[in-house]
DNA sequence: AGCAGGTGTTTTACTCGCGAAACATTTCTC
DNA sequence: GAGAAATGTTTCGCGAGTAAAACACCTGCT
């Protein structure tokens, strides 16, 4: 005897599934259809963050730091702290703070641009770039290893469907 | 004359996309598939707060203190301090501060339990209630418009799949 | 050239959240 | 029923992030 398909069983099985039913059992006309996707996103981020962090703080570093290094890297070349802030979603401020620690632990230099004195351009010293180096593959086997979970075609459709979530979400900010 | 299939199109467009091909370009032999939904599940729910907390803002209210307000509101009833911190996510300490600057603005009440004298019961006044109730609807309404770039079926799936992937994160924590 | 306004970065002052320790009360154990 | 262990909450000290002001430098106008 079966009571549902696979997606409806899981539906019903994570802890967003019972938020929303307190919702409905509170308010009983609400529309709470965006909570199914919106409210799981949410919570998948937060999830997944903390599992991420734990490795992190090994290595001595917070999630901050690991993406102004990440992006450091990944770009391959010297940023400025003004694209490091745009890069990682923080403030400028917080760029600021962030590099003069890294630089004290030697994980990054500054040096000035010669050609506009009021722009600083930070770039890995190669202790940091080995430092993403060991810890990148590791975050992406515990992410494949959380993924296992799902089919290859379910990630494919994933893959698409967030996509899309994540266009209208960019086109609508950066519209304003 | 067509270069691939809709879903590939969206994928190859977002910010997500380029910084894969960041990683690809620096680091070729990577397998960097896992991002392709880990990076783009922790992105939405970036560009998701970010935008969700403009209207908080504009109550008077951080995304903390609306979601103390909202466990409150969901579970109809009261709740202890340590309650609240498993239900919102957050240490105790952060939920004694919140309670007593939300108590100050009267948007919660204490009392002392009977029964055992070591814990307080919070819940909404009248104000606090009105309060959530009025915010909602607007949050719901913003998640609606930002979904409504997805069709029916992309709902139905994209919940599914993502359910999917929220059972093995809270499993995979839960287990440790 | 000189200065008005724009852009990039840092400093300042403050808020917020956390972990650890302290405190208060209950429950277990003998 | 007295002490020990467990449980629930609050206080304390600190580190991190923000917004706004201050600062430094560039650029275009006259």
């Amino acid at each position: 005897m079966n009571t549902g398909t696979a997606a409806q069983r899981r539906r019903d099985g994570d802890t967003v599934a019972g938020v929303i039913r307190q919702w409905q059992s509170v308010h009983p006309g609400l529309d709470t259809g965006p909570m199914e996707i919106i409210g799981r996103v949410n919570r998948c981020a937060a999830l997944l963050q903390q599992a991420e962090d734990a490795p992190l703080r090994r290595a001595g570093l917070s999630r901050a730091e690991f993406d102004l290094l990440g992006a450091l890297r990944r770009t391959g070349d010297e940023l400025t702290p003004g694209e490091l802030a745009r890069e990682t979603f923080s403030s400028g401020a917080a760029v600021t703070k962030r590099v003069k620690q890294l630089q004290e632990r030697e994980l990054v230099e500054r040096r000035a641009d010669t050609r506009d004195r009021r722009v600083a351009r930070v770039r890995l010293t190669d202790a940091g770039r080995a430092l993403v180096d060991g810890i990148l593959p590791e975050q992406l086997a515990y992410e494949k290893a959380v993924l296992a979970g799902l089919d290859e075609d379910g990630h494919e459709e994933l893959t698409g469907l967030l996509s899309g979530l994540l266009l209208q979400l960019e086109g609508r900010l950066g519209g304003l």
